[in-house]
DNA sequence: GGCCCGATTTGCT
DNA sequence: GCAAATCGGGCCA
């Protein structure tokens, strides 16, 4: 079942916990790719010094996360990798959950077209936000996609059990005391979770 | 217009 | 362990 607007319009510590284990679907040309969500982390908008949001600033770059909940925020990073967000919270509160890490379920000869590295691990592809973004195809178009209503990409629900846990996010460390929050969650024991 | 830096990744030392 | 790659975004002038 694919998931609706009540689930996406909540808190994005509540909503990176409940994204675990849901699958995301990547449609290109009628092609669907599937991986299983297993790292993210909540970024917390006003209050959050790691956030791009943080002080309500509201740019060109951060308007998305003031719309609606279910949205996709999609932005580069050091100039040449992408980071794929889901728009958290009600409108008006730029909330938002990373994607860091997703198991491939579906499509992994696609990913590894996608992925030209030396590496011969399987989890170098998509254990990592820019990996992921590069293995699924996500760029900047994608920014402001509908998860709710598009076919681009979309999330559906997954009632597998897993084991939760918590951790201080990554690379924030210009965050003063939000740099410690336990807002980074992954599933126990997964391969494709981006760092220890 | 110019400057600084980043929610990263990779391959080499 | 570490530095290079590479450029858009935010901010100030």
């Amino acid at each position: 079942m694919r998931l609706e607007l009540p689930f996406f319009q909540r808190d994005s510590i509540t909503l990176a916990q409940e994204l675990l284990g849901k699958l995301l679907v990547r449609e290109i040309d009628g092609v669907k790719i599937v991986t299983k969500i297993v790292e993210t982390e909540a970024y917390m908008g006003a209050e959050d010094k790691a956030a791009h949001s943080y002080n309500n600033r509201r740019t060109p770059r951060t308007e998305v996360m003031f719309g609606r909940a279910g949205i996709a925020y999609v932005y580069i990073i050091y100039g040449m990798y992408y980071c794929l967000n889901i728009v958290a919270a009600k409108e008006g509160i730029p909330q938002a959950v990373l994607i860091r890490g997703v198991e491939p379920i579906e499509g992994l000869d696609i990913l590894r077209k996608n992925r030209i590295i030396k590496s011969k691990k399987i989890q170098d592809l998509t254990n990592g936000p820019g990996k992921l973004c590069q293995a699924l195809n996500i760029d900047k178009t994608l920014n402001g996609s509908d998860l709710i209503l598009d076919n681009k990409l979309y999330i559906i629900d997954n009632k597998e059990k897993h084991e939760t846990i918590s951790a201080k996010r990554i690379n924030i460390d210009y965050a003063g005391e939000y740099k410690d929050k336990l807002w980074r969650f992954y599933i126990k024991d997964n391969i494709y979770i981006s760092k220890k």
